[in-house]
DNA sequence: GCCATTCCTCATGTATACAAGTTGATTACG
DNA sequence: CGTAATCAACTTGTATACATGAGGAATGGC
């Protein structure tokens, strides 16, 4: 049998390396760049970097210009509206399915006591209550047991990632997503699924519309502080 | 500016070639091959090979094992069970966003014109009512305006291809599709988003079950006809 | 006869070489 | 001086060569 555990490879390497720089804005939207370069830089081949690039691009993060190098896909405001849509269309169905089961999952009992706002002294700050916000929806996606629709989810939100960072910069919205997540979750074990359903949508709406009114701001300046470093 | 309209390049062939054998069951599931067997049977090196293969694998139709080789991935019910209940959760709120739209999209009149079940003459037979069908349910989701639904819309249409080909080798689910493509359009158009949403839902119902039906067998035979021919 | 070990073959992963097209600066010309 | 043609540098696309691990057949020990 192949081993399937094996060490990563260093196409995984260079995946993880042009993601981070994309998400970590050290690459900007619209910024162009060759697969030498990416080669010379980390130094490998230029095989390894095709093969990440690939998946970038079907990831949709970056695009290729036929013989003329790779650029970072300019921010589309439109589709970060629309992955959302799509991410609310995909965890209501999955709240409703949740309400649907025979049994309540086991992963219901695990978040609701994770997400419990009366208790924070055992609150996260900043970077890491974005990782607990991203696992909540998607473990409240795969507790609905479709796969498919967790794997969807799960490529949506890589792909949100890059604005819902912005989200957990406000204070206030860390102490809402506790609130929230709480309330959805009260609504859902109580087998309310229109109610979760409804309060889950105003969660994520609220994230949306806090990512939306930073963004543009927030890319300006990464871009300042990028030209000004060369 | 990068010519976006380039030939078709050897990768593409590649990819194309390859999909095909997998839908017409010219590779089983669970077959295994390699690399360097594709491209001789191509005469192309294996580096588009592999790109093909990636982007198959991305896909789901098949998988690579370490240092040993690729194969059509076997085939798993729950994963179809799986994939036609993503599609209804879509298509259901494609349609609630539709009926939620400020005006009636041009593209719902030009379906109406085409599944009229009262011109039986002009209605096309078997494989190409397969192809008709997918662009009904395809056109649908488009009209609701959100580019990245319609996208991972598109994506499990592809990958539901392969047994969906087996719906329409029975006459009555032929019929039946003409008369319930009109009864959702008509519900649609009178802006009743839950009834369009339940015939659209009891829709892929019927056809998911007949081709749950008729699959297992289907691929048993092709796999005998497969050996038998070796 | 059976099991463990060795080794040889072949698989993918990676690096490099070559082909073909794009781009932009430079140069020649009006 | 402006503009068009030219060309050199650079890009991706493809082919090939090499590295490394997996798997099975052959072999040797018992």
């Amino acid at each position: 049998m192949a081993n399937q555990r094996r060490k990563e490879s260093v196409a995984d390497r260079v995946y993880e390396a042009l993601k981070e720089d994309i998400f970590e804005f050290r690459l900007l939207p619209g910024d162009r760049f060759s697969e030498g370069d990416i080669g010379t830089r980390l130094n490998v081949s230029r095989t390894p970097v095709r093969e990440a690039l690939y998946r970038l691009q079907r990831e949709g993060h970056v695009e290729v210009l036929f013989r003329s190098g790779w650029q970072v896909k300019p921010f589309d405001f439109q589709q970060v509206e629309e992955l959302y849509d799509l991410r609310i269309t995909l965890e209501r169905a999955a709240v409703h399915k949740i309400c649907g089961l025979a049994e309540e999952p086991e992963a219901l009992r695990t978040l609701t006591a994770l997400w419990n706002p009366d208790h924070p002294s055992e609150r996260a700050v900043g970077s890491t209550v974005r990782m607990l916000d991203e696992s909540f929806h998607c473990d409240l996606v795969a507790a609905a047991g479709n796969r498919e629709m967790t794997r969807i989810h799960r490529e949506i939100t890589d792909r949100l990632r890059i604005v819902r960072r912005l989200d957990f910069s406000r204070e206030e919205r860390v102490d809402a997503t506790y609130v929230e997540h709480a309330a959805i979750l009260e609504a859902l074990r109580s087998g309310m699924a229109s109610e979760a359903a409804d309060r889950l949508t105003r969660h994520i709406r609220a994230s949306q519309k806090a990512v939306r009114e930073i963004t543009m701001e927030r890319i300006r300046e990464a871009a300042q502080a990028h030209r000004g470093g060369q």
